[in-house]
DNA sequence: GTATTTGGTAAGGTGACCTAACTAGAACAT
DNA sequence: ATGTTCTAGTTAGGTCACCTTACCAAATAC
């Protein structure tokens, strides 16, 4: 057995909680970190010195201040602490935001989608987003980028997993590889969905939390106590494959009952949305009790203290109202039933707070 | 915000991590504790002062040891560092065992059920069983009380959760209040399905692990993340409600479909294991489909390494090739799936692990 | 101009860890 | 039997991340 815990991480763990804590006021003393945080004022000094030394934080003017005393020395967010890139890579084109390590976006770039499979147009679309983005990098180092992409991934090795009939076959790219030498920073990959599911919990709260994405594919992101559920395999919330009502999948009677595309294995949204939008009772029947047998599955299994109903189908208003209604009958848990609020910008949100995550972590224990 | 990371954390995690480690050799010294741990043997000798003052470890006479140098003085578990009481509360009666903080069972004591639903008669036979267990009582004091219950359990109060149907209504107690008089040590309550994922899950050791549970009742156990999921209102694995083939839940499926009984709202498990037994197709194929389902129910959303089928029902021979055989053609996920090896007293091992680590854990940070 | 209030530093202490160098005691070699 | 060699454990002293207490610095209030 290794060590358990080394001295140092008490002190990661102070650098990046007063950090998280300047971030979050914009400009700060020492004595209000103190304050704030319950470190005592020479921690904080200390701990300030280190940041301002690394680069993650400076000082900046003096400020006008309603108090009494002496004026101190405000900090905020370093100019050149660095920045974090999330890229999106999805049937709609490769986009990209670059974001500060406040999380404020500064630029974004995109690339319209290849032809559907090809793969060459994808990586090259990929390629070209992150050197524009480079092109027009924020001061300082990039240090984390994270890429949100429609397709399984594995959760420790990043490799994109191949699922038979996937919708999106021409992603099974490895970012990593692709982007290699065109950044040193580490690349993060996770699944679109439960990217989606990070950034909307963020905005949600609650630490037991499910995204369900209805659209051109069916999935789920799952958050229960603090993190990321991925799965054993990188396969956790793959609910096309969870048993409908037949001996078949989710997702092939969804494709049975006429919402599959004739031209690709996954669900015509523009055919679905049309439906629904003209109040075809037997298009909204069939939607409405697959969704709820996706819910009513995730709160039997995992009773999430909320689900977030997300996608272009997913967030229909027609839907949200039967589907309260079905899991009220059918379900003793008093989970919440609610519509996503950031829409198809959610795995962007996600991905910058991955990468942030990881970003201020490392930077913080690289600490001299 | 609260201090992140108290010092003392580290003091604990150290006396914990040699605690365990000498409990699981049984008798160390000083020296191969060090080398075991990689903690220095300064270090190791202050930790074990402290364990040893505490009473949880204790010096123990040399021993024959073929090396060359000096012998050691060798440590074992203390003889007073005390005990802990695992109680199941089920149909089939009040169940204790007394364990020493090494999880070696001591003692048992049962008493038989009282008539269904005679709430009275399980509060006398949980006393009674409690107070047969504190009069035969190991040397030390009583650490910690885990109480499985055939119902589920609120995952911060402990408060028993009526659900409509119950196949366990007398069960609707709450165990802290019924005991607070006998016993001084907390109380911990949890459902048995819960507690039985945590005992197989220590035997099998995978760190993304469900337990699903076929018996009187539908159930499934999950641990995720190296942490049991409860659920954000305890109702996490109430497998009964996932959605059927039709527009009712699972478990309404099976009573209609003639595995009911008709003395109360739960699965007759005597006959359907004589069917099973007398290899009925039809009804075989019911409960491979209902398991099927379960399974990759559970499989979709959260992706297990391992699914372990458990129960009277779950663990019979005839259903595991078919349950498997289905999973391989409707699930992409090489998740296994196996038999549970502990059978009934599955949930007592997981009430003693639970009781052992609260008991450890708050032993550990209370020493001197 | 002095009191008050607030920001920040200096000095010194504590607790949990470390390494290096020692002593204690047993087994083996000659 | 006596020294060598090996292992167990202690002592001494260092480091690191935190703390408290006391002080200095600089602004506003009166």
């Amino acid at each position: 057995m290794e060590r358990a815990l080394p001295q140092s991480v008490l002190r990661a763990a102070t650098d990046r909680a007063l950090f998280d804590e300047v971030v979050g006021r914009d400009r700060v003393t020492r004595a209000e970190l103190a304050a704030a945080t319950g470190f005592s004022k020479p921690t904080v000094s200390e701990s300030v010195r280190r940041l301002t030394g690394g680069g993650l934080l400076a000082a900046t003017g003096p400020q006008e201040t309603g108090r009494r005393g002496r004026v101190g020395t405000f900090y905020e967010l370093g100019a050149a602490a660095g920045w974090v890139l999330a890229v999106e890579v999805d049937q709609s084109g490769v986009q990209s935001w670059s974001a500060d390590l406040a999380g404020r976006v500064r630029h974004r770039h995109e690339r319209p989608p290849g032809g559907a499979g090809d793969t060459g147009a994808l990586v090259d679309a990929l390629r070209a987003v992150v050197t524009s983005a480079l092109a027009t990098a924020p001061a300082g180092p990039l240090r984390a980028v994270a890429v949100s992409l429609a397709n399984p991934v594995h959760p420790t090795t990043h490799e994109v997993i191949a699922l038979p009939g996937t919708p999106f076959p021409e992603g099974l790219v490895s970012p990593s590889a692709v982007l290699a030498d065109l950044v040193t920073a580490p690349v993060l990959v996770d699944n679109d969905v439960n990217l989606a599911a990070l950034a909307e919990q963020g905005s949600v709260g609650a630490s037991s939390f499910a995204y369900v994405y209805v659209g051109a594919g069916l999935g789920l992101g799952l958050y229960l106590g603090d993190r990321l559920v991925r799965g054993a395999h990188g396969l956790a919330g793959e609910i096309g494959y969870l048993p409908g009502s037949g001996p078949r999948t989710l997702a092939a009677e969804l494709a049975a009952d006429g919402f599959g595309r004739s031209d690709a294995p996954s669900n015509d949204v523009a055919a679905v949305l049309e439906a629904l939008d003209g109040h075809d009772r037997r298009a909204l029947a069939v939607l409405v009790s697959a969704v709820t047998r996706v819910v009513a599955s995730v709160t039997a299994v995992v009773d999430p203290e909320v689900v977030l109903l997300g996608g272009p189908v997913g967030t229909h208003p027609t839907l949200l109202a039967p589907v309260r209604e079905a899991m009220a009958a059918l379900s003793p848990s008093p989970t919440l039933v609610d519509h996503g609020t950031l829409g198809v910008l959610a795995p962007l949100h996600g991905a910058v707070r991955l990468a942030l995550d990881h970003a201020v972590r490392t930077a913080v224990t690289a600490l001299p």
